[in-house]
Formats: structure tokens, sequence, C-alpha cells
DNA sequence: TGTACATCAGTGAACGCGCGTTCACTGATGTAC
DNA sequence: TGTACATCAGTGAACGCGCGTTCACTGATGTAC
């Protein structure tokens, strides 16, 4: 049953990709090697071919995820008519359909305070990716790059309060109108 | 070994005060009924005798932290020198002590991305926490209620994310950045 | 007020279950000559 | 190029463990007369 290196790559790319929606859709503790293992197609006891601990799957998964945000972003930037960039990214981020959609969201507003209480190495994947999501932000903020990264932090907190909150509440009308006020408090 | 009335009366309380703490220290999913049972100082075959299930007492010790922390956002406010009550409660929320003392502190930082994964009982309490966490700042506020209520909801998220933010990246520099940066952008 | 019985808070063992991890095994792939 | 052997991706069973929940039991409390 041996497969080709290749192939092996292949599996353990899929295995991540997997694992990064798994985990934002049901959360880190909630998510067990067989579901993941599983939503690749396979049984869960090749699971230690590829990863050393089920925090290695976490660690890379939350980078992929992170990964897929800024891109979606810098997509969104590079698309938009000039200055609009920034404003258009927000807005999708605070949109109805991202609130709808965690499994591919935004792993911050996923599984913020789960992450908080992970191990080292995740939460320096976290930071890392945190930073990533703040710089791309900032790059389209005026001002010089210390006032535009520290303006770029406080509009990505608020946005994944905002998201995390959203997602919580079970009052539609109030889930919106928090998209929407946290919108209105950032830059147009 | 039966109790008397008050006394379970008692040993009720103190279970869901030691929930309410144990929870927000490890997490809803990583602390068992034999943890918040013994923390309270009992085995845990006497949980059920209390409770119907672990969601009930998820529920209970919830409304028991917002209502922690609504208290003392009003006894903040009722301390602080006129017109200053309010600013004086966001930077309490924003400080490295709360950051630091998430066990005692804001459930919905402490376990935001968890809360949103829970049972409808236990949105639902959430929703009704926020919303007079929202209201309590809102009384602050200038304007019309309703104009107070979308700017305090606005404000409550940003805190949250940023408290969520802090604690979960390991670059101790960061972490005051962000929670100094968010405090900058909230009402003076 | 005193007595007899019912109630039930709390204990500790047990239930089935799923977890992360390990392991013997399989057979196709990779390597060495 | 062909052959013999080593490697290792993936399978599926098993490991010990802790989970939420149930249960028989205990003895002090509560109730009824």
């Amino acid at each position: 049953m041996r497969k080709s290196r290749q192939e092996a790559a292949e599996t353990r790319e899929r295995i991540v990709e997997n694992a990064s929606t798994e985990f934002r859709r049901n959360g880190i503790g909630a998510t067990g090697l067989s579901d993941i293992m599983g939503a690749a197609g396979l049984t869960h006891g090749g699971f230690y071919k590829h990863f050393a601990s089920k925090d290695e799957v976490v660690e890379e998964s939350l980078r992929r995820a992170v990964d897929g945000l800024v891109e979606g972003i810098e997509g969104t930037i590079a698309t938009a008519k000039a200055e609009r960039g920034l404003s258009t990214a927000i807005s999708n981020y605070l949109s109805l359909a991202h609130r709808d959609n965690t499994a591919r969201g935004c792993p911050f507003a996923a599984l913020g305070s789960e992450l908080a209480r992970s191990s080292d190495s995740v939460r320096e994947a976290a930071t890392v990716g945190f930073q990533k999501l703040v710089d791309t932000l900032a790059k389209e903020l005026q001002g010089g790059p210390a006032t535009a990264k520290k303006e770029a932090l406080a509009i990505v907190c608020a946005m994944i309060g905002a998201q995390t909150m959203a997602r919580m509440v079970t009052d539609p009308a109030l889930s919106e109108t928090i998209l929407r006020q946290v919108r209105k408090q950032l830059p147009p």
C-alpha cells in the first residue's frame, strides 16, 4: 500500500486543508483526528505518518487558514478600484456571508479563545499570522508605517470581536446590527 | 449524608461560582465535571443532584460571570468622578490586570469562540448577557438611547476582540500594544 | 413534643464512548547492484 | 535494464485514559401523626 512521494505529499496537503476547515467549523478540541482523516478520505491510523502530534496539524492548518484569509484580502485590494480596497476588504470581513461561513473564514474569529489557550507553538503561529493580517491592512492606510500598523491593529481587533459576537448571539437582528455598527466605526 | 435545604443551596452556589472561574480559566470543553465539583470540594457523582446536565451549569455560570463583569463596571462608574466613569471602565477592561486574570474576567473574551458553538440555551444566555453589558456602557454615552446603544455595541466588540488577541499572541510587547491601541480608538 | 418513616445531598463505582497515540501488518514504491 | 531487497503510506485493531451520565448506597434532614 505504499504511495509514491508525490502522492504522499498530496495526501499531506489534503489533510492540512481539511483540518483547517474542520477546526474552524467545530473547534480544535471538538475535532478529533478521525474527523480530520475521515474528511481527507483516510483512516485515522495513518495520521502519524504525516504529523508528530495533533498540535502539529493544528499549527499547520492555522497557518493555512491565515494564508487563505490574507490572500483573499490581497485579492480584494488588488481588484477594487483605487483607494477602495481597504474599505471593501473590511466590508467583506464584516459581511453576513463571512459570518455564515466560519469553516472557510477568519481563524481568529472562529477559534480565538481556544487559540489563546493553545500550546506555545500554536500561539506563535497565531502571532505571526495576526501580524501578517495587520500588515496587509496597514499597507492600505495613510501615514507612516508605524502609525498605520497601530491603526490596523485596532481595526483588526474590532473586526475579530465583531464577527465572534455576531456568531454568538441568537438574535438575527442583533447579529446584523453588530456587524453593521462596527463597520460604521471603521474607515469608510 | 443528606444536607439541609440551606446547605444544599449553598453547595449549588459554590458549584456555579467555581464552574464560572474554571470554565473561563480552561475553556468549557476542557473543563470536566470532576474539575468543577473538585473545585467546589465535592466528588463528581453528586453533580446531577443540582443540575440536569453540563450544559445547564455552563448556562448558569455564564450568567454569573456576566453579572460579575457588569457589577464591576457599574461599581467603577459609580466610584469614578463625573463623566470619567465610562473611560475608566474601558481602561480597566483593556488593562494588563484583566488580561492576566482570565478566570475572573470577561466571559466573552475568555470563551468567545466556544460560546458561538454552544447550545441554543447557552447562546441565549450569552445574548442576554451581551446586551446587559452593552446597555451598561450605553447609559454613559451621549445622544439618544438608540444611538448610544449602537455606539456601545461597537465599543464592546472592539474590547472583546482586543482582549482575546492580547491573550493569544506570544509577544508581550505586541500584546501590550494591542490593548493600548484599541484603548486609544475608543472614547477618551 | 416525640416517634416513625420518607426524602434526598453526597459518595464512589460503574456505564459506554471517543479521544490521542501506538503497533503489527500490507503491498506498492524506491534503491542498489 | 532487471532483479532483490528495503522502505514506508495507509489500514484497522488495540492501548490507556478521561469524559458525561447513571446508579446503589449512606445517613442526616424533613414530614406526618
